[in-house]
DNA sequence: TTAAGTTTTTAGATTTGTCTAAATTTAAAT
DNA sequence: ATTTAAATTTAGACAAATCTAAAAACTTAA
């Protein structure tokens, strides 16, 4: 079966506000996906009759398991460019979300597929988010907030959860990339800021409120 | 300026049919996009007023300069696209042309140029067609039918006009793509087949059918 | 030069995805 | 337990792209 961009982008969101948010309402899926609460019931509705969602008025709606698989498999190919952009197109990852919400839409799923050994497989996004594989199962990545990695232990950074620009600016200026290798040298207890080590760097300070986005991995 | 994918394809099919017959018909327009007469009329009148389009009811209609250079900005897309798939991707020059369909719509310039680039900058596609530049600019290449090749001369191929899967399928079962370089041996009056050899080959024999519709190059 | 035939355009509908404004249902507060 | 407020759904409309059937304009050929 094929859906509409428009229909891909609900299912989608739906899936990501679930994850999130546990339950998803009318209201906050108008509000991210940029459109009026009107439009997304008629859309729930039409959702509900391909048997993508499963829905009462006034009373709720989730994806079926039929939406579920398709919305991993945009996601899938979302991420896959995301990483053709970065790896091989040589974008800086804070501008390839854009365009690979476009090309998530491409319908052929053999070109996914190409696209999949072409990059030999990964696992993440460059934002550090895991790739479904072709059978829509994530693989599951243990990860912990920076602001609670403990004091002179490296970490290796795999996640950003605020992707703003703002935010992705920040990081850059300060040389905190996807795959950075980090470790904490001071916290201030003051507000909770935290000194940082990078190696081949001076030493830098980010806030309790960068530290809380940024998701990093470390050796047990 | 962006236009919906529907509008593209009027576009590009518009120009192909201009460089092919001359003149474009509301008829020829209908049969090439495969659908109605009326719909295309309803299409040309939205095209004017956004002037990609001159059109005069009952007189006929051309491309404007901006819809030529639309029309060409879509073509390169294409045939990169095409070139990165069979290129990057492994796919067979036979299955391509109906993912560039979708690919062309892609509407980040940035994108086009960085492929472009990571392309190494192709002049011509997986058919043999040529691409046009950034600037719209069609590289010339001189090339004539396999038909007027004389004998005894070696040649490359470098372009097939007839790209329907029944003639790929049998250039591809003869052991012709593009690039294949071979020498006419022999052409028989009676019908105009062609014998012909290929380089670590059995000399084959083809129509004058195919001959006709496979271009080549060959040194002065 | 008139009649036929062909091509092109208009008229009127339909589908998809969206909107605003108004009604309805559910939830919260007095 | 009412009243008020918030969330959700309906009603009615619109733009884009398409359709079929019918009308209008051009072409061709007797
Ligand atoms: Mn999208
Ligand atoms: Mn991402
Ligand atoms: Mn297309
Ligand atoms: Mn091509």
């Amino acid at each position: 079966m094929r859906y509409s961009p428009s229909k891909e982008n609900y299912l989608k969101t739906i899936f990501h506000l679930q994850e999130e948010e546990g339950v998803v309402t009318t209201n906050a899926l108008a509000r991210a996906l940029d459109t009026s609460p009107a439009s997304v019931t008629d859309m729930l509705k039409k959702l509900k009759t391909q048997k993508l969602l499963l829905y009462e008025k006034y009373k709720g709606f989730k994806l079926s398991l039929e939406g579920r698989k398709v919305a991993l498999q945009i996601i899938r190919k979302h991420r896959l460019w995301e990483v053709f952009l970065v790896e091989k197109l040589r974008f800086g990852w804070e501008e390839v979300h854009e365009i690979a919400e476009e090309l998530e839409h491409i319908s052929s799923k053999k070109l996914v597929d190409h696209l999949d050994k072409f990059l030999d497989f990964p696992t993440t996004d460059p934002h550090g988010d895991p790739i479904p594989d072709a059978n829509g199962k994530i693989p599951l990545i243990k990860q912990i907030s920076l602001r609670d990695l403990p004091i002179n232990i490296i970490a290796a950074v795999c996640n950003i959860s605020d992707q703003s620009p703002e935010m992705l600016e920040l990081l850059t200026h300060k040389g905190i990339g996807l795959g950075t290798k980090l470790e904490i040298k001071k916290k201030f207890s003051f507000d909770n800021s935290l000194e940082l080590n990078i190696r081949n760097h001076q030493p830098i300070t980010i806030s309790e409120n960068v530290a809380r986005n940024v998701f990093v991995t470390h050796e047990e």
